[in-house]
DNA sequence: GTTGCTGCAAAGTGTTTGCACCCTG
DNA sequence: CAGGGTGCAAACACTTTGCAGCAAC
């Protein structure tokens, strides 16, 4: 039984003439199986284990792909390098970056939301997204 | 008269076993002339014009420098590029980002900012810093 | 005159692209 | 069997580093 995100990528790549292959559905299995917030690196040494012979431009082609047909989206934490969320049934949420381990806390503050919408507004600005990431230290690493 | 920043500068400086420089003088000056969230590469050019013979490796170490003095902030709007904002007499502020024409606005909600600091706290999370940047379309792009 | 600084070019990092061959539809 | 997809290597954009000569203290 296919999850539903494979449907999703397959409705979008049906949608657009693409084509389904096997490295496609490496990547986006590899990416479900993921934690959160992986790197194109990290991703491509996770399917490499199933799929030994794929390329690393394979892995961020299809991480394109991805972001495209609204299962990802890129986040950059200001380290260097993209990384990747699951978007499908994850609701927007921000980060709390633990600069010591690296841990990643996500949260959710609707008046922050509400108090962003409302100092666009008098800015004459409409947003279209937003990214709120807050540094410092978790409970573990005070 | 030396400017504030320029004895924030040279105090790190001397505090550290470093040299006063002609072409960390030019950078400096360069910085406080430009506007906010200048990028490395157009500081470069800025410099070039009073000092033509400056390597672009130089403006990164000193930017480096500025940074580590406290005059600079480094920046990231994801757009491939570090940006440096002006930290010195310049308070913390937001952004709204404008996808269409790039302006940036700059903004501060204190009402954000503890919404932000109670959230960490119910996660035992202490916060060194954040960011918040708004990303759509301004005024002129509707 | 010691030690740090500079300019240059080369190396690094993460990501993208060109191309000949391969595979899906 | 046509057209897109793949792996590989080369190209990219931005930034950092190694080094020999230079300049500040």
């Amino acid at each position: 039984m296919p999850s539903k995100e494979q449907e999703v990528l397959e409705d979008y790549i049906s949608k657009h003439n693409l084509k389904v292959t096997r490295q496609r559905r490496c990547v986006l299995k590899a990416f479900l199986d993921c934690e959160n917030h992986v790197s194109a690196e990290e991703l491509y040494h996770t399917v490499t284990e199933t799929e030994p012979k794929i390329g690393l431009a394979t892995v961020y082609r299809t991480l394109a792909l991805l972001t495209q047909s609204g299962l990802a989206s890129e986040m950059d934490f200001g380290d260097g390098q993209k990384r990747y969320e699951h978007r499908y049934r994850h609701k927007h949420h921000d980060h709390m970056i633990c600069t010591e381990c690296g841990k990643i806390i996500e949260f959710n503050q609707p008046s922050i939301e509400k108090l962003q919408e409302e100092i666009a507004a008098e800015n004459g600005f409409t947003i279209t997204s937003h990214k709120l990431d807050l540094f410092g230290n978790c409970a573990d690493c005070k």
